[in-house]
DNA sequence: TCTGGGGTCCTAGGACCC
DNA sequence: TCTGGGGTCCTAGGACCC
């Protein structure tokens, strides 16, 4: 199936695919400018957790008349206000400086906004993954295609030679603008890989073409971190070996980044030198459900520590049942001082919907933390299953999970088959389907 | 940068089985 | 008897992304 081109097959590839990334531009600062136009063409900041007046949270998103001033994602607020003290605090900042206007998240109404764009791309799109609130591929390959055609002159003169492909790109970003009001930035590509780093390449509102052939000429001057799954830690290892755009990632030896990255290292290499032959494919069921909530500073409170635990398992719990999602994991997270993520999880030989086993089980592993000063607290379900009614199907329908042995003999592993796939290793071997054999007689409850 | 919330994928070691 | 190899599942942690 995922077609590894074999050895010196050159590049015969299929027809090249015509892949569209679209992100939105500050989302949420343009879902606020939606509901506010008078905040267009001013310093937007948009923080989580944060409240109006205060000085608490973490910016979420910065309008780009913002980041000007120094503002940027996950900042802490009260650093942003320092940069750019918000119109609403006339006691902070100076006489003369200039402000922004800050506002609290309002996700019920980003996902509003996010929805109406949804409709487009999967109304211009026969495949959509959708990777968050404001992001998405789409695979385009059989609505339009690399085909150069003359383009009306620009203003500039000469007429140019564009594709059928930019033309659509355009048609998409345009749509989106005029019927929804907020602004983005779409790349075009033959891969998600290189389509994903030309929406970034010209943002706000921009539009960038990268033609098969052209690939890594394109990617070969940008630094390292600009490829997706490079982040600070491997953007300094790579600096360390010498590696600093994605043209030295591309011609460095494989053998190297393997020792160093292991199958990582080799994965990015392939993207560096722009090939990437992962399929488009829809947006799958999520694989895990978490909720966390920080305390306003450090805590060794016991009581505490359990009544924000009760809280998020009753909140996780809640949100799995509104999916008609099942767990077989259930873990917390605890942040102990300076920084230390810790987790631990605690899995049940079989599904099941149960927001007292949730918080039980969460209550019993916050136990090793409850006299560490704690900063952060979070509860998680996983391994989840969507299967509705399957769990109350077959032994009494009273919906209670009391044994789950019915629902642990019919579970067949994950939901979502392989997810990662796509690594031409060398496995190939079969996906071995459920060997359902699990009748388990482990310890139930 | 003294660190917000919600995710994904990968790795590594141990238990256990054949 | 001992050794070895392959496979799965589990937990914990790390890196990364938005």
């Amino acid at each position: 199936m995922s077609g590894s081109t074999l050895p010196g097959t050159g590049d015969d590839e299929s027809p090249d695919r015509v892949v569209l990334h679209v992100d939105m531009d500050c989302f949420y600062a343009s879902c606020e400018r939606l509901r506010e136009p008078e905040l267009r063409g001013q310093p937007v900041v948009v923080g989580m957790g944060y409240e109006e007046g205060q000085t608490i949270g973490a910016v979420a998103t910065a309008s780009y008349e913002a980041r000007e001033y120094g503002v940027d994602s996950a900042q802490p607020i009260s650093q942003a206000v320092e940069r750019l003290p918000p119109v609403e605090r006339p006691d902070l900042g100076d006489e003369g400086d200039d402000r922004g206007h800050y506002r609290p998240v309002d996700m019920e109404f980003y996902q509003s906004v996010a929805s109406e764009v949804k409709a487009i791309l999967h109304d211009c799109a026969e495949t959509v993954r959708e990777v968050s609130i404001d992001e998405a591929y789409l695979d385009v390959t059989d609505r339009t295609s690399w085909e150069r055609v003359d383009a009306p002159a620009r203003a500039s003169g000469a007429a140019e030679q564009r594709t059928l492909a930019e033309g659509f790109a355009r048609h998409v970003r345009e749509r989106i603008a005029r019927e929804v009001g907020v602004p983005a930035s779409v790349g075009v590509a033959p891969n998600m890989a290189t389509a994903k780093i030309a929406s970034d390449h010209d943002k706000p509102d921009g539009l960038t073409v990268v033609p098969p052939g052209t690939v890594a000429d394109f990617l070969a001057p940008l630094p390292v971190e600009e490829i997706h799954g490079v982040g600070p830690v491997r953007a300094g290892e790579l600096r360390d070996m010498g590696i600093e755009t994605a043209g030295d990632l591309a011609s460095a030896d494989p053998g190297r980044l393997q020792d160093r990255f292991g199958d990582r290292g080799v994965e990015l290499h392939e993207r560096a030198r722009g090939n990437d032959d992962r399929e488009v494919t829809p947006t799958g069921l999520p694989k895990s459900l978490s909720r966390e909530s920080s305390f306003s500073e450090a805590t060794s409170d016991a009581a505490a520590m359990r009544e924000k635990v009760r809280a998020l398992a009753a909140a996780v719990a809640e949100r799995a049942r509104s999916k008609d999602a099942l767990y077989r994991t259930i873990g917390i997270k605890a942040v102990t001082t300076p920084y230390d993520v810790n987790t631990r999880a605690e899995s049940l030989s079989g599904p099941v919907d149960d927001p007292d086993l949730v918080e039980e089980t969460a209550l019993s592993l916050l136990a090793e933390f409850e006299d560490e000063p704690v900063r952060k607290l979070g509860v998680r379900v996983s391994k989840l299953s969507f299967t509705a009614g399957e769990q109350a199907s077959l032994d009494g329908f009273d919906g209670q999970p009391r044994d789950g042995s019915a629902a642990g003999s019919t579970e067949s592993g994950d939901a979502v088959t392989d997810g990662s796939g796509e690594d031409g290793g060398a496995g190939g071997g079969s996906a071995d389907e459920d060997r359902s054999g699990q009748f388990s007689l482990e310890e139930f409850e």
